[in-house]
DNA sequence: TGCCAGGGTCTTT
DNA sequence: AAAGACCATGGC
């Protein structure tokens, strides 16, 4: 199956991005291809994605070949997943004359915005790395999956999906402290899990207004989710290319290297910055990110 | 070893 | 509204 990529798209910036640590529970990458379960409408399957001699993603079964309604859910999930719809002239166009990106945009053109499609997923993930170091974030979120996750095996390798919210919910804070979260983080999940499975919360909802902004101030009205998950989630999730996680330590840093600075930025500093990023500040921080790779 | 890490809530002023 | 206390644990 192959999936026809758009301009300014490099598969290996998003695949270095994805390979970032070893410890990442729900993808394995092997020779310049994503091995991954999906679970799309119900029907599990094994992906093998790369790119072929034009460039065009491709994606192999190596196990069982899908219906042409799972593959028509893989399509979806592929183009999202990569932000595969969205033009970034006007963002390049943006980047090259502004002193923070342009030598990141240079360095890793064709880097796109890697979402996660699963709200439940993307919110787990980042109230987990909440205050933490980045290794031990994966260290948490990989004994959360391998917990409470559902296992399929193929050809002697494991393949995990996330824990689906209704068997989060059903668990206590003491579990979960078990794992080494601190009994707060408990707390959010939990009540996170909570809210996904009972019907409050879904993205779905989220989007239901069209307006990204009202999305996140919804999310912000949830217990753990204050100024920076929001606008994580909204990004990474949501898609927003507006969102902008400004007290990011890991933007900060970026920044700071960047531009040769001393110490790193404050907010004042960086929202001064991003001042310029208007309606694409989501991917002047995709960028930072991958330049901290 | 002490400071820092891809923050957030709750309390106090 | 703004500032400070507290959470709490691994990484380096």
């Amino acid at each position: 199956m192959q999936i026809k990529t758009p301009p300014r798209f490099r598969f290996e910036q998003s695949l270095a991005y994805l390979n970032r640590s070893h410890l990442e529970p729900l993808h394995c990458i092997v020779d310049g291809r994503i091995l991954k379960v999906l679970k799309i409408n119900g029907q599990l399957v094994l992906i093998s994605l790369g790119v072929d001699e034009a460039g065009n993603l491709q994606i192999i079964f190596p196990a069982h070949q899908p219906d042409d309604k799972t593959r028509h859910g893989l399509r979806a999930y592929v183009h999202e997943w990569f932000d595969l719809e969205r033009d970034l002239s006007p963002f390049y166009e943006l980047a090259a004359c502004d002193k923070v990106l342009r030598d990141i945009v240079c360095r890793f053109r064709g880097l796109r915005l890697v979402r996660i499609p699963d709200l439940f997923q993307a919110l787990c993930w980042a109230i987990i790395g909440q205050q933490i170091n980045l290794k031990f974030a994966y260290t948490l979120f990989r004994r959360f999956v391998h917990s409470f996750g559902e296992s399929h095996s193929w050809q002697g390798h494991t393949y995990w999906l996330f824990p689906r919210p209704e068997i989060v919910a059903g668990l206590s804070v003491a579990d979960l402290v078990a794992h080494q979260n601190t009994r707060r983080k408990s707390e959010y999940l939990l009540g996170m899990a909570k809210l996904i499975s009972d019907g409050t919360l879904s993205r779905h909802g989220l989007l239901a207004h069209g307006s990204f902004s009202k999305a996140k101030s919804d999310l912000l009205g949830i217990r753990g989710v204050g100024d920076w998950t929001a606008n994580y989630v909204s990004m990474r999730c949501l898609g927003d290319p507006e969102a902008f996680p400004a007290g990011d330590v890991g933007l900060q840093q970026a920044i700071k290297l960047a531009l040769n600075l001393e110490a790193k930025p404050g907010c004042e500093e960086i929202n001064k910055l991003a001042a310029g990023w208007q309606g694409w500040q989501a991917y002047a921080a995709v960028f930072l990110y991958r330049s901290l790779i």
